[in-house]
Formats: structure tokens, sequence, C-alpha cells
DNA sequence: GCTTAGTGTGTGAACGCTCCCAGAAAACCA
DNA sequence: TGGTTTTCTGGGAGCGTTCACACACTAAGC
């Protein structure tokens, strides 16, 4: 069967008002809920789209509206964070409801190469969407510079410092790592290491800036390592060179609950025990934080409120309404557990 | 800035005609690498756009030739399969990837309501794209139903009983199943048991059938337990049960590597060993194997492969290729670690 | 009976592009 | 030289909508 070569014509409105033997503009106030059209034309018009089966052409309604009551969803996808990052989904899930309880249509977009970011930035201008909302922007990122070019309205989940007057929604990441390292400090933590990553986007940034505020003058630059993800993987050879340059570390704060998991499980093999030795702390509560053993103690991060919020800003804009602030940051919450 | 209100008027193709002194024929012409456009005009149009500063409107470009170059990835999302499902980030990468190559655009739908069903199969019928790739279809899906009423260009991956006659890409369930299960078998394992789930989609239901397979007649109904969900939660919950209805189990099938997970928590909270006293064996070959304490033997499935098979299935379909053959099978391979 | 306001309807003109046909200009061939 | 083919160009028609305007009809107000 499948659907090979030529399927049927479709329906027309055109097919729909001479069925109903109304004139199209009818057929389209009534499509439309518009007020002042008569209940036998109404009835007439019901009857015949049933009839012909017609369903609208939505390329051709955004032509003449200019609009497409779609949003996209743009995810950068450096080295596949897509699968490693556990907020992501929560995010697109969040920003999915929100939409979707406005009738608006989410449509996601993966850039995985600049061949991808070019074709992107053209369907953005095409007018397939009426906005974006943009997920792990790095800095310098050219969809970015694209979209304020295009005068797209556009909502950033995060706060990337190559964009700072375009609108977002996130997280006090830096006050929430401050908190979370303080925690770590009042158990009588002495030499505390941070396993950081991602310092190029504005979440590893400022978390390891709130690393910093905690310690103070304990601050140890030589106690901090970065990664550009934040894998397991990173948290696994992250700890090890801590334990290298200091073996006598009794605290450690990984910037997510993957470097975390990764750390907790290099300290396993070099017999330190969590939370004994070592006191350990991560960011996200993601499923990793209940995988460890101890469970992890970390930083909650709304990420599901996070895209509801961000698609509720977008949809403001669209609709011409000018948010009240710039940028909205959302509660974040300690969750302590057995690792600290 | 952002974006408020009147956006100065685009630029069309005319202007652009105007500006290089041609016909929009001769710029439609040369947009779309078409032959028999001079250099001279080449040239010049080259220059107008720059100029104007034209980007081409799609969704015009979408009314005149009937086709989109977009390509819908649809997932379904029934209780946040979306975040615990290890293979389907893998899986839209993959498709992404491919597409990109082609130059289509991955635009990826997710329903999470039946409100989105009814808004995505307006959209899917309202010409925005010219295929989809469907993941994780349940059984009976109405998308999938609307989608062969529509004649949508569209591949499955997986292989829904509802769908029968549509192009699927998928592995084979059944025999992987049985391989892995034989694997146990093969360490002596005399009381097998299975962590099921997701029996109303053929990929659970495939793999209770293939570990049926692999024991004949030691088979045994009792020892089976099934939840909708491949998640760790219902690992624990499975576990529980099984060492309830039989003390002595020696073995287990676990239907994805997060049931398995949860399925070695359970084991090492009632003083099970594993391997010693259980073998365990999970399937996906996700980051939950790699986890667990020992790490899990499992099946490794080529979900980014999947993917890119589905899409240039996809791509072949709205090509007016028919393929070669409605279902491709793709191999998966036996992990062995620690577990069993 | 004449205006006025409120309802309901039909139609031409966009929207911005591609397709296709006719014809001009250039290149080739005998 | 004249004819044939090839290359290149312009512009009308159409894709399926919405929008704005004009018009028709009804009911009310004086």
């Amino acid at each position: 069967m499948a659907t090979s070569g030529a399927r049927p014509r479709r329906a027309t409105i055109f097919d729909v008002a001479a069925e109903a033997n109304v004139s199209r503009g009818t057929v389209s106030r009534m499509l439309n809920g518009e007020p002042y059209v008569s209940d036998s034309a109404r009835e007439a018009i019901e009857k015949a789209i049933a009839k012909v089966g017609y369903v609208r052409n939505m390329a051709a309604r955004n032509l003449a509206t200019q609009r497409s009551k779609a949003i996209a969803l743009i995810v950068h996808e450096p080295h596949s964070v897509f699968l490693e990052d556990p907020n992501i989904g929560a995010i697109l899930l969040g920003t999915n409801e929100r939409l979707s309880e406005a009738d608006y249509q989410l449509v996601c977009l993966i850039i995985g190469s600049d061949r991808d970011s070019a074709r992107i930035a053209d369907y953005l201008r095409g007018g397939f969407v009426d906005g974006a909302v943009i997920v792990s922007a790095r800095e310098h990122d050219p969809i970015a510079d694209a979209i304020t070019h295009i005068g797209l309205p556009a909502v950033f989940v995060g706060h990337p410092m190559s964009a700072p007057d375009m609108p977002y929604v996130g997280i006090d990441n830096r006050g929430a790592a401050r908190d979370i390292t303080r925690e770590l400090l009042a158990t009588g933590r002495k030499k505390i290491g941070m396993i950081a990553a991602a310092l190029d986007r504005d979440s590893g940034s400022e978390r390891l800036a709130g690393f910093r505020d905690a310690l103070g003058d304990q601050f140890d630059e030589n106690l901090v390592v970065d990664f550009p993800l934040y894998s397991r993987d990173s948290g696994v050879q992250g700890m090890k060179a801590l334990l290298e340059r200091a073996g006598d570390i009794d605290g450690v704060f990984a910037a997510s609950d993957a470097l975390a998991a990764g750390a907790m499980d290099v300290l396993r093999e070099h017999g330190r025990s969590v939370p004994g030795d070592v006191g350990i702390v991560g960011f996200d509560d993601s499923d990793w934080a209940l995988r460890c053993q101890p469970q992890l103690s970390t930083v909650r991060q709304p990420a599901d409120l996070l895209g509801r919020e961000a698609a509720s800003m977008v949809l403001e804009l669209v609709n011409g309404v000018t948010p009240e602030t710039r940028g909205r940051l959302l509660p974040t919450e300690i969750k302590l557990r057995g690792s600290a």
C-alpha cells in the first residue's frame, strides 16, 4: 500500500465551499471561529468538511497569516550532551506541556554539526516557527547570533554571556553552588576540591564561581579540575587527578551528579569511604543521585518548570506582550542524602 | 531589544530580481541550483541577495512545491518513557545525522497527551513534513492509524502489530532475548525468572517470547513478572516479587538494563551475591549496564543505526523509491560482563 | 417610510514562491 | 547562408489560505 507517487488531490477550502453552497470566505471564517456565521451555514460546512475529507493546508495558512503556531526548541548537541544531560528531557517535556495548553506545536531541532546550524538558521528564518526556546547554548553560539539577527522572539534556558540582553529563564547556579558547598563545609571538611565542567556555558562557570564564593580564603585553585562535559567519565578522570594532587582531600563538589558518580567510583577503588573519608556533593538531582551508594547529596533543579516557564515567556513575546523582567530565576532545592 | 510588533517587511524574490535587473524566474532558478543561468546573472543575483538581505520564505516554497524538506520524528511519551528510555536519544541523533546529510530538517514532535495527538495529526496533514519516523509506537496507536490514513510516507522504529504493513526497522528482539537467556543457561542456572515490561509494545512482547523459546520445557509462567515501564523502579518491584515466589531463584533476565539495575539493588539488600547466587542479564547496553556492580551482561542494540536506517528508508519513500524490503532488522551484539 | 445599526455573505487581492511556456539570443552544423 | 539545436530569460498562472471591503438582508428607532 504505502504511499507511492501521486496522492489524490487534497480537498481545499473551495471544495468545501462548493459542497456546502457557501463561499470560501464563509468557510474560512467558520474554520477560524470568527463570529458572523449563521447556524445553517455552519452546519452545512461541517457536513461538507466531513464529506470531502478536508484538512487545512498549513503552509498556505502560514503564508497568508505570516505565523505558524509553532515554536522551536533548539538543542545544541556538542559531543552528545543530549544523551548525557539529565535535564534536557525534562525541559523538553515541560516546554511541550505548556505549548500544548496554548495549542502551539513544539518543534524540536537538534544541532549536531555546522551544517545543521546553517540549515536551522534557514528554517527559523523560513517562517516555520513564531518563536524559539534555546537550550544549552554555548558562549558565542552562532544560532544565538542568528536569532537576534533575524529578530525572532526567543527565550534562553540558561543565560549565555554572548546574549546578555535576551530573555532567559534559569536557576541561580552560583547561589546554589555556594549553598551546597557550604553544606560540605558544615560537615567539617578542611580540604575541598571541585570537579568543574562546561566552563564555556553559564551553568559551568557560575557553579565554579559559587564554589569559590563559599570557600573564600580557603579556595585553592590547585584543587579545581575542569572538563568539557558533565559526564561520568570526566568525573572519573577528575577524581583521579584530585587524588594525585592532594591525597588528603576530604571533600568534593562535583558540578553534576554524573561527575559525582564517576568520582565516587574512583574513591571506592582507592579505598576511600564516602562519606567517612571524603564527603561529596553533586548537582542536578538526576537518576545518578539515587543510583549512588550512598545516595548523593545534591541540588535539585526544576527542569520541567524551566521548560514551562520558557514556553510561557516565548508565548508572551510572540503575542506582543513585553515580559515584566528580562530574566527569571527559579528556585533550587538542596537535597541532603548520605554522601556528605 | 526583543522583537515587538511590526518587523520591517522582509525582502522577497521580487526585491532581489529588481535589484539585480533580472526576472524572478531567473532568481528562482539560481536559488534552486538549476542550470541555464548565465554567469553574469548569477553574480548580479548574489550581490543583490546580500544587499537586500534576502532569505527564502519556506512557507511560500512549501505551498508552491507541495513539499517541505522536513521529516517528523514522532515520540510517544507515555509516563515519561522519553526520560527513561536510553535508546531514544541515540535514535534521535542517528536520524538527525542521516537527514542532515540529505539536507532535510528533522522536526521532532512529542506526544504527551491526547490533545497533542490530535494537534500532531493536524500538523502532519498540514504539509509541514514530507514523511515521518515513529518511535516507540504502542499497539493501537492513534497516530499510526492517522498516518496510514493520511498516506504520509512513514517508517516505524520497531514493528507494532497494529501496523503490520508499514515499513519498519528494528532488531530481532525475540532472537536476541533467546540468545542472552541461553548465556544464562550456559552458566548452569536452573531456576530462571524474567522481569518483563511494556508488553503492549512489540519490543516487550518479543523479548518475552524469546525468553520462552530459550527455556523450552523449563519455562515457568510463575517466574515471569511484567510491568508497564522499562524503569528501574519496576525492576525493584519485579525482583521483590520474584524472590517472594521463588526464594531459590538463581537467574534473571531483565527486559532492560534499568530493570536489571533495580533488580540487582534488591538482590544486594537481600544478601544475594551477583553472579554468585544469582546470575542476571539485561537488554540495551545503556549507561545502566556500566554503572552496575558487577557490570551487566546485556544485549547491545545499535540505536543510532536504527535511527539512521529509518531516516534512509523514509527518504527513499519520499523520493518515490519503493524499498526492497518492508522491514529491516539490524544485528544486535551480546556483551558479556560480570553479572552472569 | 427612511435611516441606522447589526448580521451574514461573496469576492478580489494579497502572501512569496515554483512551474511552465514562449520566445530571444547564442552556438553549432551543413 | 539558413536552419537547427542549445542556452538563457521573462512573465503568466497557480499553490490554498486569509484579509479587507462591498454588499445584502433584517430589525429596530424615530
